[in-house]
RNA sequence: GGGAGUAUAGCUCAGCUGGGAGAGCAUCUGCCUUACAAGCAGAGGGUCAUAGGUUCGAGCCCUAUUACUCCCACCA
């Protein structure tokens, strides 16, 4: 795999080929091994129905980052792959595409050729989807990819099917439910949004049975009058209280209601008087419960008005409304029409406003599995990165209502329910009954539901690593470590598999759920289909290379926010990337093939030597712990800024002398640690961005593991040099206040100025020892020394201990330099007078930390003394103005 | 009706346990300096939303206010 390294950063020329050698070599393959600790994370499985998107991009990348992370680290690190079936999604898209390619209906195409051409649209984009998170770069365990409906899948839903209903957790009931007219199905809670919209505000007068007297009711939805079967009013409502036990008589069908009294009714809401509509109202249904009303829907499935609507059959439900409006006007039975803004549940599939029904359906009831997913939560069990989350999931875990978890669909996990047709008794079982359990009678028939998509996906985590069975994966990998998903899936997907995991297994399927926000575009919007504002992650690659795309998710991004995606991130972390190849190629060049590189540590150091290394081994402390925290974006922040600032800004320029000079041995020592600090970077920039990293590391010298599979750099105390540190931080200093003068007396680069210095001896010294430094990032040509404070004809400046003078005859301008050196007093005296206020409070002085005190007092003799040579200065120069 | 988030440079956002405000992009100036113009060096630019409070000290903690965003919710 050796090969020189292209002049030109071109991350087409190699991403995919450093993938396939991944693959080949297995490395993303994990195993029970009981010399390694497990380190697991199932990848939240993406519908079969789409693409991948940049909000998968986002939520693989950190996924991707904390496995390699990990598996650097020396864990046992498995991130599972696998794809969701989307049951309503999936079912909707094939339908489509059955009655664009054949022109047939779902009644027509019929169940059993139905799920054929699911299941080959399952085959088609399932693949589709695993290939371009391979282009992403994620280090899956692709030979234990998973599908929702697989056999292992499917086993366990049944299992877990069978076992809460055992447990009496599941029930099948008759209650209401959430219909979506459009997709033909019920929903859960869950699956149902709200949305604002204007309405009207019916008020409906009915007559009272066998008086003159009317009660006024009001309502949003009149159509549902079809289905009143009575009307309540407050026990304590004065306004009605005679009307006890009398009745009233709905307009239009002249249908005889009694009036009930319940103190749910609001006496100061609309008339105070409420029309009951048990069947499609969830209130009116307790309700009707409370005082034995009857039930009467009145709709069909596809949400038209059926039978019990009388003359109003066969309209739809809105069309209904009108009709129903004009013949209580027609009828003097309309009062008033207000507008009014109220909350309407849409489907979360397809927006169709939701109908509430009543309706057999499987439920799972949640109070008992609520509690230890809450208790879970409260003993650290179960940790929520950031923890504000908490309090999004308790608050729907305390307040959760029964899951509907049948839905009327034919793509997904049919429920292993048998009804008898002789007795009616219900089989629940994991095989397939010959009888019914009570009666022996062959004449069943399994249930036509199938279940709720996130009945399986709840199940993921164990599922996955084969559950039911007491499989080694499972033993070993199970409970896993990280859950990263976005926060618009907690109560779907989170919540249920946390229950799950806790009734199943008796753990937490995992340890951390580390939430993070939606991938928005430029504006700020959601990116979406109908908007058409999405970028394609693809392209985006194809563009600036998938090391380029990562970096830009990674960075600038904090656990739980939204993310706004800007093209001109990406190419800043492009430009990034492509800095570090030059860098890389920029040393590597030179190497050769026969000399070893190592870094024994006899070598002779020189200060930045010991000053690079000395930066690199704080840098990986802190990145490592931030990694560890979760702050992916502050690790590749700080990396980014050792590369690019210290790295190459400082470092490399301050070899090139070494490199391009005589000295054999201290071009090698310059060598060893240029490539020992390489070596270094790639490792902490492995996660983030694989490709570059590992296809740099197979050009390095030396034998070596893959990059992919190299151990995570550790903290080595002995590579830290403070001396250095403060040593070139003064040189730093000194040569940016140089380059800083330079460029104000529009001073040539080109051309090269003598350095003079009056100051401490300490200073002198380093100087001259490290002259060179001067000329290579200052152009200076040499450094003396003078015990003058007034240099002629030259530029000045003060560091901390000295005054550093730049004799530039013909370029010197007084008046530029006045103005210089004043602002450069006035900051100082800033600087003086904030040290001595802080110094001059006594609660400071007395109450905050001596260190600090020590320091605010060094600081103050530093700046009084460099004031004072600033002002001399310029006295100085004020005379030759 | 409840809850959460956000408000920091022109734009996008960092700022981890309270101790001298940062980055990228954009702008301005000077440089094709033999790794890199996808670059180098330098500069300008911020009442950290507002008002109080705690503290020796607040972008950070507390209270209230404003604006925007989001989530939850069976008030006809």
């Amino acid at each position: 795999m050796k090969k020189t390294m292209e002049s030109k950063y071109n991350p087409k020329e190699f991403e995919q080929r450093i993938y396939d050698f991944w693959m080949e070599k297995n490395y993303f393959s994990a195993k029970p091994n009981p010399d390694k600790k497990p380190f697991t994370i199932v990848l939240p499985p993406p519908n079969i129905t789409g693409q991948l998107h940049m909000g998968h991009a986002l939520d693989h990348v950190i996924q991707d980052v904390l496995i390699r992370f990990k598996r650097m680290q020396g864990y046992e690190a498995l991130w599972l792959p696998g794809t969701d079936h989307a049951s309503i999604a999936t079912e909707v898209k094939v339908l489509e595409r059955i009655k664009n390619d054949e022109g047939l209906s779902k009644e027509e195409i019929g169940r059993e050729e139905f799920l054929k051409r699911a299941w080959m649209w399952k085959d088609e984009y399932g693949t589709r989807i695993v290939d371009q998170m391979k282009k992403l770069g994620n280090s899956c365990d692709w030979e234990k990819e998973r599908f929702t409906m697989d056999e292992g899948c499917n086993q366990a839903v049944t299992k877990v099917f069978v076992n809460l209903y055992n447990k009496g957790y599941i029930y099948r009931g008759n209650r209401l439910i959430n219909w979506c007219p459009d997709c033909g199905t019920t929903l859960s809670d869950a699956e149902v949004e709200h949305e604002d919209q204007s309405g009207k505000f019916y008020h409906i007068k009915y007559q009272i049975k066998d008086s003159d007297e009317f009660l006024t009711i009001a309502t949003t939805r009149p159509e549902t009058m079809l289905g009143d079967t009575a009307v309540a009013i407050h026990p304590e409502d004065e306004r009605y209280k005679h009307l006890a036990g009398k009745s009233v008589i709905l307009p239009l069908l002249d249908r005889v209601l009694p009036i009930v009294l319940d103190d749910y009714v609001d006496m100061e809401l609309g008339t105070g008087a409420l029309k009951i509509t048990p069947a499609h109202d969830p209130n009116d249904f307790e309700i009707g419960k409370k005082h034995n009303l009857e039930s009467i829907d009145i709709f069909n499935d596809d949400a038209t008005i059926n039978k019990n609507g009388g003359k109003y059959e066969g309209m739809d439900r809105y069309e209904c409304r009108k009709a129903i409006v004009k013949d209580l006007e027609a009828g003097e039975y309309l009062l008033e029409v207000k507008d009014h803004e109220h909350a309407v549940g849409i489907c979360y599939r397809c927006g169709t406003v939701i109908e509430p029904r009543l309706s057999d359906q499987w439920f799972v009831s949640m109070e008992e599995l609520a509690k230890p997913a809450l208790e879970a939560l409260y003993k650290k069990d179960l940790k929520i990165v950031p923890g504000r989350f908490n309090k999004v999931y308790t608050h729907w875990l305390e307040n959760i209502r029964d899951w509907t978890i049948s839905r009327q669909l034919w793509w997904g996990h049919r429920i292993p329910a048998y009804y008898c047709q002789d007795c009616g008794e219900i089989t629940v079982s994991e095989t397939t009954p010959h009888s019914c359990q009570k009666c022996n009678s062959m004449n069943i028939k399994q249930d036509d539901d199938v279940l709720d998509t996130w009945f399986s996906s709840a199940l993921w985590p164990f599922s996955t690593l084969g559950w039911p069975e007491e499989t080694e994966e499972l033993k070993y990998f199970y409970p896993t470590n990280v859950l990263v998903t976005g926060y618009d899936i907690i109560f779907f997907w989170v919540i249920r598999m946390v229950f799950s995991g806790l009734e199943q297994l008796d753990e937490s399927p995992f340890e951390h759920v580390l939430i993070h926000g939606l991938v928005r575009d430029a504006q700020g919007r959601k990116m979406s289909k109908s908007l058409g504002n999405g970028v394609d992650p693809l392209e985006v690659i194809e563009q600036y290379g998938a090391d380029a795309l990562r970096f830009m998710l990674a960075t600038g991004n904090s656990p739980g926010n939204d993310l706004k995606f800007q093209m001109e991130r990406v190419e800043s972390s492009r430009n990034f990337v492509n800095k570090l190849w030059n860098a890389s190629r920029f040393l590597l060049t030179g190497l050769d093939e026969n000399i070893d590189y190592t870094l024994t540590g006899k070598e002779n150091l020189e200060l930045a030597d010991e000053w690079i290394l000395s930066r690199l081994n704080r840098a990986i402390n802190e990145i490592t712990a931030n990694i560890d925290k979760f702050e992916l974006g502050i690790a590749a922040t700080k990396i980014y800024e050792f590369v690019w600032d210290e790295y190459c800004d400082w470092y490399i320029e301050l070899t090139k002398k070494r490199l391009y000079g005589e000295d054999e041995e201290a071009k090698l020592t310059a060598q060893k640690v240029l490539l020992k600090v390489l070596e270094d970077m790639l490792k902490l920039l492995h996660p983030f961005i694989p490709f570059i990293t590992e296809e740099i590391w197979q050009n390095l010298p030396g034998k070596k593991k893959d990059l992919i599979v190299e151990s995570w750099p550790a903290y080595e105390k002995e590579m830290v040099f403070e001396e250095s540190e403060k040593s070139m931080k003064i040189i730093m200093d000194a040569i940016r206040n140089i380059r800083n003068v330079r460029a104000e007396m529009d001073v040539p680069p080109s051309r090269q100025a003598r350095l003079l210095i009056n100051g401490e001896d300490s200073i002198k010294k380093l100087f001259a020892e490290n002259e060179n430094y001067f000329g290579a990032l200052a152009a200076i040509s040499d450094i003396e020394f003078t015990d003058s404070d007034n240099v002629e004809e030259a530029a000045t400046t003060i560091i901390d201990g000295a005054q550093l003078f730049m004799p530039l005859s013909d370029l010197i301008d007084y008046n530029k330099e006045f103005d210089r050196l004043n602002r450069e007093m006035k900051k100082l005296q800033g600087e003086v007078k904030r040290a001595k206020g802080k110094l001059g409070n006594e609660g400071f002085v007395s109450k905050a930390p001596q260190k600090l005190i020590e320091e605010e007092e060094e600081k103050l003799a530093k700046y009084e003394e460099m004031l004072k040579e600033v002002e001399e200065r310029l006295s100085i120069i004020k005379e030759k103005l």
